[in-house]
Formats: structure tokens, sequence, C-alpha cells
RNA sequence: GGUCCUUUGGCCGAGUGGCUAGGCACAGCUCUGCAAAAGCUUCUACAGCGGUUCGAAUCCGCUAGGGACCUCCA
């Protein structure tokens, strides 16, 4: 069954053809680092962690570009008012770049904790703003933008006259002319619809290149177009990001690209849908967000525990990515209590083996052994169906008693064959870790080890209190074997480490 | 105001017109020294009204609620 990704431009289901056989080019819009990503950031990282992960397990090799905004009206909250006065020192100023470099850091290190492979080209704004201003130029001698008081505008009704502007977010063109809405700056616009290329820096801005057209920085959505062109081509096959960017983002990306390259840029258009949290928007804006920093340690009003990345990775994939997920703590520890049983279960499945078993023996239960494997196959099926990784787990899930209960002998260990069991075995792993990117949930960070350890310690006290050395030595010699080193200290207290 | 989307059992969440998705919680039972884990069973919902159809959660209309975008936004 070939793949099918629903296509926001045709707002339909569409066969998946790549433009260059056995190759896939995807763009995914990443982060603005001038703040902290928050768990509304989470979904479309790991959602097109997937695509990325099933293309490749497709057999396409895939070009996986996604970019870093760095460049813009950067600020961090409470400075930026006072490095507007400017008289302090360099070295007490903001510095754009440490700003970025922090949260970039932190950005990075969030996807390496989610288990999302990094992406193959991660360019930034800033690397890229030669490539932005040629791009602009050409959009300039195409007759498309105009410079007004160094900064550049693209012009939008010249462009909508001869093509399907608004297309993909449903815009219809001449509701956009007539906004009402009163924005700074606006007045150089020849046009209310028309967007900026190019901003001419006011002194105070602390972000600032040399242009053409005099000091300033990119536009929002250049950077993207000149990014993917230069890394995908004037023609590429998946651009993803989040639906709230369709508008104007993507539709003014598809007018910049087109006009300089001569045709529209993306084969497929996928968006995923937002986090909610109380049925709203989870955003910045709306002074909702929890950051992946406090959901990780549960130190958030609104959190009653800390969640692990891969809960949250976890929980991201038991809903479809076009849908809106609504965040709580109780959905979360839902999904903490499922994702535990379920790994589990595939850690017991790892352990079973039934190696003379064929589907003629004794016990054997032809019904069931169809079942499994209707099951199993299914999985690629489900996510061919633009990606439903929902109906995997489910089916996985359905599994579980079954491996659960062939362990405790309550299913006799005959009732499936050798190679339905080596099926499942193959199928849990490539789907669980291979494309869904999941991994078990452990490490010394855990609260259950430290129990654990604790416990150790008081045995150990109460055993050398009453001399019990075999005991006492035991403890500690069996826990060295595992790489934990106990350590006696004075006063009789414990402590211990992982080598 | 404009455009579009959505409304599923206590909660989360799949659902291509026809057979109980799944998860979590709850309850009962089995197992167990106790517990946990595990297993079994129970809980059959589709906002309201009307229409199309042999048959609708699924299609159409109206009403009500919620949301997204139109400004930075994943």
């Amino acid at each position: 069954m070939p793949l099918q990704v629903y296509n926001s431009y045709s707002r339909k289901k569409e066969v998946f053809e790549s433009i260059t056989p056995g190759h896939v080019g995807m763009y995914v819009c990443g982060p603005t680092v001038s703040g902290e990503s928050h768990l509304g950031h989470a979904r479309p990282y790991v959602t097109f962690d997937i695509v990325y992960r099933f293309l490749t397990y497709k057999g396409y090799k895939v070009r996986y570009v996604r970019n870093i905004t760095d460049a813009g009206h950067f600020e961090e909250e409470g400075r930026e008012a006072e490095d507007k006065v400017s008289k302090k020192a360099l070295l007490e100023k903001l510095e754009p770049m440490e700003l970025v470099q922090k949260y970039t850091n932190l950005y990075h290190w969030a996807m390496r904790r989610f288990n999302n492979i990094d992406p193959t080209i991660e360019p930034t704004a800033t690397g890229h703003i030669v490539e932005q201003i040629n791009m602009i130029q050409k959009i300039i001698a195409d007759g498309y933008a105009y410079v007004v008081n160094g900064s550049v505008y693209f012009d939008v009704k010249k462009y909508a006259a001869t093509h399907d502007y608004g297309k993909l977010s449903g815009r219809v063109i001449d509701e956009l002319l007539e906004t009402t809405r009163e924005l700074e700056g606006q007045e150089e616009k020849r046009d209310r619809a028309d967007f900026a290329l190019w901003k001419s820096a006011a002194p105070e801005h602390i972000m600032r290149w040399t242009s053409p057209w005099g000091e300033g920085f990119p536009g929002w959505h250049i950077e993207c177009s000149a990014m993917a062109t230069k890394y995908l081509g004037a023609e590429f096959d998946i651009h993803g990001g989040g639906m709230d960017l369709q508008f104007p983002h993507h539709e003014s990306e598809i007018a910049q690209s087109t006009i300089c390259n001569h045709k529209a840029p993306v084969r497929y258009w996928m968006h995923n849908n937002m986090i909610t949290i109380n049925g709203k928007k989870m955003g910045k804006s709306y002074n909702n967000v929890i950051k992946l920093t406090e959901l990780f340690s549960g130190d958030h009003p609104l959190l009653t525990q800390a969640f692990h990345p891969m809960t949250i990775r976890f929980f991201i994939l038991q809903s479809h990515y076009r849908s809106t997920l609504d965040f709580s703590s109780e959905a979360l520890t839902a999904s903490e209590k499922a994702f535990k049983r379920l790994w589990d279960a595939y850690e017991t499945l790892k352990q079973l083996n039934f190696a003379g078993n064929t589907s003629s023996g004794e016990g054997f239960d032809a019904e069931l052994d169809a079942k499994i494997n209707t099951w199993l196959n299914e999985f690629e099926e489900f996510v061919d169906d633009d990606f439903s990784t929902p109906k995997v787990l489910a089916n996985m899930f359905e599994m579980a008693p079954i491996i659960n209960s062939l362990k405790d002998g309550l299913l006799p260990s005959t009732a499936i064959a050798a190679a339905t069991l080596q099926l499942m075995k193959d199928k849990f792993k490539v789907f669980l870790e291979d494309i869904f990117g999941l991994q078990a949930i452990s490490g010394a960070d855990n609260e259950a080890l430290k129990g654990v350890m604790q416990l150790l310690i008081d045995i150990r006290k109460e055993a050398k209190t009453k001399k019990d050395f075999a005991t006492s030595d035991k403890i500690r010699n069996q826990l060295a074997e595992l790489g934990i080193l106990l350590k006696d200290e004075k006063g009789g207290e414990m402590s211990w480490s992982i080598e």
C-alpha cells in the first residue's frame, strides 16, 4: 500500500510520490530561538520526526532541513527596554547572539531528550543573509517588490493578479486587501496585504546587516524560501510546520519562491494541529504555555508530577497529528501508565521464545494466530494512511494481554506459531523503536531507583547493626557488580553513586 | 466582523454509512503470605433538532457550544 499524505494545499489525501525517485526533500519550520521551547513546540518536531523516520524506513534517502530562526526583532524579557537607552558597556548589554546561543542549546537538548533524529541540515537565518538578499533582489528585478525608506515589500496585489494568493490558507485576496487593522509601519506599504522582505533597522535595533537598501534585517518569511531553495531546490517534496503558520508565513513563502524560481515550491504541504490547554491553543500570547523544562521537572502549578520526554512523545503519538490535542496533567499521567504497560509487554515479548512451535502442533490457536498477523500487518497500513499512529498503538495494546498471558502460562505457549512470534518481535521493534522513536524510561534521575537504593541502604544498616555481615556484604558486593558503588560514611551514614 | 474547523462514554482519544477502536480511571473477580504487577469481566458513547438512506457517530440543513486564522506564534 502506498503512502498517502494529507496535503493542506489541495485539502485532501494524496498518494505520495517523490520528485526524484528514491529521494525526498523535506523542509520543516524550526524554532525562533528568542525564548524557551514549550509543549506546543514539541508536537511538530515529534510529528515530522516520525515522517522522517517512516520515509527512511520506506527506503527513501531523505534530506531533512529544519531551520533555526535566529534573526529578526529579538529581545529578552525585561532587557530590551533598558538596552534601548544604550549607555551601558558592551558586556552589560544584551548580545543577540548570546541569547540565540542559549535558546538554541536548550532546544537541542530538548530534541535529544525526545529522541528526535537530527535533521540532515539545520541552517540558521543569520548564516544565510546573503542568500536572502539575493532572492529579494531577484524579486525586485522581476517587479514584484518595491523599496521604501530602506525597506523592501512584496507586492501581493500584483502577484495575486496572476497567481492564487491565499489558496493554501483559504484566504480571499479582496478581503485581505480590505483588512482594517492598524499596525505600526503599515503606512510604508502600498497595500495592507503586502509583507516585508527586508526591514530597515531603527538605530536601537540590536540585529542588523548591511544590504543594498541600507542597514536592516530580513523579513520573517524570506529565510525559509531562501534556505529551502538552496538546499532542496526550486521544487521539493514536503514542507511541514504548525497550522498556525499557514497564514501568513507559508502563503508568503509560496509567493516569494514562485516569483523567484518560476515554479511552485512545494508538492505536499503538511500541517500539524495545535496542542491546547483547557481547549485553548497553547501559545505565548495566551499566557498559558508550559515550558519543556517545566514539564520534565514537574515545576509548574498545573503539573502534579514531572513527566519524562518519552511520556510526552507517547502522548503525542496517541492522537492524530491533524487533530488538536488537549493537554492536562491527568491526560499525561494516563499516557505515562499506558506507555509503561506497553513497554513492559514489549520487553516481555523480547524474552519469549517458542522456537519449536508450528501451526499444526498441539495447542495451536489458529484464530488467535491469524488475528495477531492481521494486527501486525496493519501497522504499516495505518502509518501509510497519513501517519495514523494512534491506530498502530491500539493494535499493540490488543496484543499486550496476549504477550503477558503467554509469559504467565495463561495461554499455552504453543498457541501461536514460531514465525508469528518472530514477526511480532520484528514489527514491535521496527514500529516502536525505529519509526515511533520510543525508548525505555530509565536512568539515575529516576525516582524509583532512588527509592530502591534507599531501601537497600536501610536493610544494610539493619544487617550491620545485627552484625549480619554476610547480608551487608552481599548487598554491597552485588551492587558493585552492577556498577553501583556503596560508600560507608562517618557516623554510619551511607551514600551511593553510579560508576 | 470575515474565513475555516470542531463537538464522541467519568477523562484522553481513533473512527473510510452497516460487526464493541484503544488508553486511563472506576467496580467485581482470579492469582498472591500481603501488596504490586499481570489476567479476566463489567461500563456500548457519539451536542440538540430535522432530513437523505433498508441502515448515520459517519452525508445534508438548522440551532447551540468550543476553537483556529485574519498580528508574533509550532
